[in-house]
DNA sequence: TTCAGGATGTACT
DNA sequence: GTACATCCTGAAC
C-alpha cells in the first residue's frame, strides 16, 4: 500500500484530476481502516479559474494550503456544515488542486456506514445506498474528513491515495479507464470558468 | 421522479 | 451583511 508521491501531484492539474479516477483513497482514523475507489473529480487552477478559491493569487488563511507542496490535502468547510476534500497539485507556491467529488466504498464498509448514517452497512436503506458517497460533503462525512485533515502532507498514513492494494485482494488500477468529461458543478458565479470541461467521472 | 427551501458557520467585503 | 466547490426533507407531479 505505497502512497502516491509528490511526483504524481506535481503535474498539470487537469491531467491529475483525470488520472485520479479509479485510484484508491485510503483513510485511517481512530484505529479504523477505510478504502474507497475514486469515481468523480474536478480540477481547480488558481491562475486562470474564477471558481478557484485562490483565483488571481488570492492568499488568505483559508487558501494558504492551496500553495503548499503537491499532494498536500486541502480541506475546507462549505455551507457551514460540510467539508470538501482536495489534493494540491503543481509545484509549491502554485495554487491548484483536485476536488474529490465522489467515490465507491470498498473496505471498512461498516466503519464508513456508521460515520455516514449511524448504522451498520447491512442496515442501510436502499435510498442510503444510492446516496452513500456520491458527493464531496457525503464523502467527507463517511470518512470523518474534517478540518483536522487540512494541510496533511502528501503520503500521510492517515489519508493518502494509491493505485494498488494487493494485501486486500483489490485489483491494480488499469490505465485509461473509460470516463466522461463535463462542466463543473456548483460554480454558477464563476463567469467564463463555468464552462471549463474540468469535471471527470467514471460511468 | 423532480424541485424548492432550509440548515448552518466561516471567510471575506 | 453576503456568499458559499452542499445535502436533506417534504411536497407535487
Amino acid at each position: 500500500m505505497t502512497p502516491l508521491g509528490m511526483d504524481f501531484f506535481n503535474s498539470d492539474t487537469v491531467e491529475v484530476a483525470r488520472d485520479l479516477l479509479g485510484r484508491y483513497l485510503v483513510r485511517r482514523e481512530d484505529g479504523d481502516l477505510m478504502i474507497c475507489r475514486i469515481t468523480e473529480t474536478e480540477a481547480y487552477v488558481g491562475a486562470v479559474d474564477k471558481a478557484c478559491h485562490a483565483y488571481g493569487g488570492r492568499r488568505t488563511a483559508r487558501t494558504e494550503t492551496l500553495y503548499a507542496a503537491p499532494g498536500t490535502a486541502y480541506v475546507y468547510l462549505i455551507y457551514g456544515m460540510y467539508h470538501c476534500l482536495n489534493f494540491v497539485t503543481e509545484p509549491e507556491n502554485t495554487a491548484a488542486a483536485v476536488l474529490i467529488r465522489g467515490c465507491e466504498p470498498l473496505y471498512g464498509l461498516d466503519e464508513i456506514a456508521h460515520r455516514r448514517f449511524g448504522v451498520s452497512h447491512a442496515a442501510m436503506t436502499a435510498s442510503q445506498r444510492r446516496n452513500f458517497m456520491n458527493g464531496p460533503g457525503k464523502l467527507c462525512k463517511g470518512l470523518s474528513i474534517g478540518k483536522s485533515c487540512n494541510n496533511l502532507p502528501c503520503g500521510s498514513s492517515d489519508l493518502y491515495i494509491t493505485d494498488e492494494l494487493p494485501d486486500l485482494g483489490l485489483p491494480t488500477r488499469s490505465p485509461d479507464l473509460p470516463h466522461r468529461t463535463g462542466k463543473r458543478i456548483g460554480i454558477d458565479y464563476a463567469e467564463e470558468a463555468i464552462d471549463f470541461p474540468w469535471r471527470f467521472w467514471l460511468d
